[in-house]
DNA sequence: GTCTATAAAATGATAGAC
DNA sequence: GTCTATCATTTTATAGAC
């Protein structure tokens, strides 16, 4: 008996899996998921089509491959803090500390939000920016628009300067975190 | 000699022009540019793909027809502001005003900032919030990195709640921009 | 794990009748 | 202005050899 012919093998992924993975995610961030055929990634990658249906099921598949752990990390994350009652600071510093070591997914995300409509990235966008409402308005209360709209600017601008290279200075990145909690400010 | 089957007369624009573009503006919003075909318009309007291509000689250019007329606009408020010194408060409030009444271009622009290459929507993007960083900043200085991120948080997170149905509300959008202008204070 | 070959469908676009 | 019919190309996806 030798070894079977699955992508995988004691939870060690293979290179042209993880470089197949890479691949995609710069096209999806450059050019967005529709416009990125297999044929692009396969191309790019230096091997065929076929090869790529070897370690992935379906286009779909590799996208969900690559945004999926970036969803769950956030959702983990928003999670962990519902309920709790924080400074709108430390609410805002775990949001971005979330998203962080995701910035190139996020940048493919804010690229072609409705990428793999299956995925709905959108909804998890939506999903986020429900519980930060939720985290940062004043405990039992019913947020007003104003206080929406104002939440929709603070997270929204937080997420969109993120993939700005200006924020892998941590200085420039608690500056902004300080600065978008200003919006929130009565 | 009759009148020649030019799908424009006398500046007078067709209805099934009109309509295409708002159902492509309808479908490019909801699903993105490379997501929506020329058969999914036509369906929704009523009318074969061949009846569209009398009106637009190629996909791109019904793209165009819907876009530009929105980016024409902002970057002529943007010029005319450009050189003058005035209050931050009045820059994002131009600025929203600009964008207001294309809310739902803007939409589709959000949802696949790269449609239609040709049409350099994210350099649109890039222009703007480059201006914006200049009629932002104090006068007569170099923007350093915070600043720069700053301007993408109250920009961005701006732009991205102007999608809200809520700033249908004047008197929130006021609020909206005073609250953005406070991630500028020093 | 990767290849060649191919199927099956969809897409942007054109020609020409009405 | 809209239609039917068609083309060339590209796309996702599969079969089977190595």
């Amino acid at each position: 008996m030798t070894a079977t012919p699955s992508p995988r093998r004691d939870g060690r992924t293979t290179d042209t899996r993880r470089r197949a993975q890479a691949v995609a995610l710069e096209l999806f961030a450059t050019r967005g998921f529709e416009a990125t055929s297999l044929q692009d990634i396969a191309r790019e990658l230096g091997v065929t089509k076929a090869a790529l249906y070897y370690h992935f099921p379906a286009k779909a598949d590799l996208a969900r491959s690559v945004f999926q752990p970036f969803i769950d990390d956030v959702d983990r994350t928003l999670a962990e803090l519902s309920g709790r009652t924080l400074p709108r600071q430390d609410v805002l510093t775990a949001y971005v500390q979330a998203l962080l070591p995701h910035r190139a997914v996020l940048a493919a995300m804010l690229r072609d939000p409705g990428a793999a409509a299956d995925l709905d990235l959108e909804g998890a966008s939506r999903r986020w920016l429900a519980a930060l409402a939720d985290l940062l308005a004043e405990p039992a209360t019913t947020p007003s628009s104003r206080t929406r709209v104002r939440t929709a600017v603070a997270v929204g601008g937080l997420t969109r300067a993120l993939v700005l290279p200006e924020v892998e200075d941590p200085d420039v990145l608690a500056d902004a975190v300080a600065a978008a909690v200003r919006v929130l400010a009565p």
